[in-house]
DNA sequence: TATGAATGAGCCTTCATTCAT
DNA sequence: GATGAATGAAGGCTCATTCAT
């Protein structure tokens, strides 16, 4: 049994790889059987199409960038903790953000995979809107609270392909916010 | 000439509502080819191959995109009428940026498509880095220029593919760029 | 044992009723053990090969068709009566000759089954030879004894793709056994 | 055009022969596309689909066997003639009709084949019912009309698979229906 | 006996591209 | 410029069978 999981985690991670290097365009299945040393046709065995497979890199995916957002700080130390956070793993693991913006495209033509994506932003979504509602009760800024979880969102997705730029970016969104009401 | 050039656009247009609908995934010759009225093999006849082809759908939404930022404006306005106007293209023409995104995607792994992309984005960093440093002088705000500009481009960038939160996002933008001095 | 015989018998159950409704084209082994509860490997363990498991469906419908002909009757009333029975079979339970002609067809090509088929309709084609041969020693009529057994079976073979013309078929044919000698 | 029409032609035959030789299981596309000394991928320019290979059989197939029933002869001559023209046929060209049982069998599952079929078949039927119909005006015979028309269908269809007596039978069927009334 | 993993041959189909016409 | 035929590589998937457990 731990040898099918390794092996199905071979497969997930080869096929990861994959679509980090080449994206969904030109992703076969043949050379990612062959990296985990199997036949082709005994990828089957552990995903029986290739959306089940590309459904588990998703899956896989979202696991690695389960953050849970701190409780024990003031607003405005949470939100540039957990941007420096980001930031910091754009910068260390930026083949995890190039194969989330795949999904992501992918995820405009794929209800299934729509879902799945959705599902794991809510999380992250409800997490920023409490930040931003507590800092504006504590008056440290005074802010449309979705527009700026949007704003936030937006901006990190923006910059998951590019990260040269990502932690200025993210101090210079942080200092904003800290700087000023924007009322 | 007017008929070969007239048939080119066809062609090229055909390339960029399928990339729109479908992605790069999926992108096939042949379709585009009758969409324009002719054989597939013709199609070759106007554009050598399939990357060429995709060079001129590039090059066709940079040239849609081609936005002049005002100068006889305040900084602070001018930003916001610059984001509005870039918002206000993301709601009227969606179709616009989902291809930006497919095309910068696929820069990631196309040197040739990279550098194109680069090129065009030359010009609006430019733009952008003139109008932060002239708010500095004029002490409409106090900002790190430089990540700043890349600031506005991530968060431009990341609204792409949300036409309904783009409004909202960038008046949020501007409002913490007005509202203070982040030094 | 018990065990092994009924799941050997289900096996084969299965295996006649995807016959019946798909025929040996998409005919699978994994449908085949999946009906019988049992993993498509250990289907091997009472078939060793898919030719041997049609092997055993070939016996169970031809054992299911072992008809006895009535010897305590004029050769008339004995072919009126055969035939009817059959007729009625091909109405009551027309997948049994549905698999029948799919068998017939195979037969061509894999000589084995060809020698099956062959050896039970000999005990068959014994009988109508003697009801024939009778018939006319009785002079119930004045046929070619061979001709008309191979008339019978053909008629059979032709109609038993065809419940709802059976019974009208054997009538007439019967009626014109009856009704003269064809001499 | 004439290269077009011999190369489709060629592929016809070749799977005409495929078909009769090793019938629908294991029919295969490659070994067609060999046999007209084309590229498999290539065949795809001929016909779209496997089924559409298929379909251009079937045509092949009634064309080869479109028997004008005579209109000059009195019943019973007209009948025999019919029959042993069949049954020469089969003796002659048995792969035809073998091909044709494999078609029959068939249709039972694909509804666009059993539609082909069957009109092929409606022509022929009203041709044999204008045939008894007429010996019972002629009192050449005495006969359920309907009934011997499915008797000879029956028949016929039931000696396809076995030429070697196939002019016995008909000759036999033929003597049962002039030697007499069978009311 | 039963399983599930593995295999390898093979299937139909697709596609960008080339080439003769 | 335009066509249609041809190609060959590849692609996802299937299936009977084998084998270690």
């Amino acid at each position: 049994m731990a040898d099918h999981v390794d092996r199905r985690q071979a497969l997930i991670r080869a096929a990861f790889s994959a679509i980090a290097e080449r994206g969904f365009e030109g992703f076969r299945l043949r050379p990612i059987a062959a990296s985990a040393g199997i036949d082709h046709s005994t990828l089957h065995h552990y995903f029986a199409t290739k959306e089940d497979l590309i459904a588990a890199v998703l899956e896989h995916v979202t696991s690695q960038l389960e953050g849970t957002m701190r409780t024990d700080m003031e607003p405005a130390a949470r939100l540039r903790h957990h941007l420096d956070a980001i930031a910091a793993a754009i910068v260390e693991r930026p083949e995890l953000f190039v194969v989330l913006d795949e999904l992501d495209l992918r995820a405009r033509r794929d209800p299934t995979m729509a879902v799945d994506v959705r599902r794991d932003e809510q999380g992250w979504r409800a997490a920023l809107s409490a930040l931003f509602e507590e800092g504006n009760e504590q008056r440290a800024w005074s802010v449309d609270v979705d527009a700026s979880v949007e704003l936030v969102i937006a901006t990190l997705k923006g910059i998951r392909l590019h990260p040269d730029t990502a932690a200025a970016v993210v101090r210079q969104l942080c200092d904003l916010f800290s700087s000023g009401d924007a009322s």
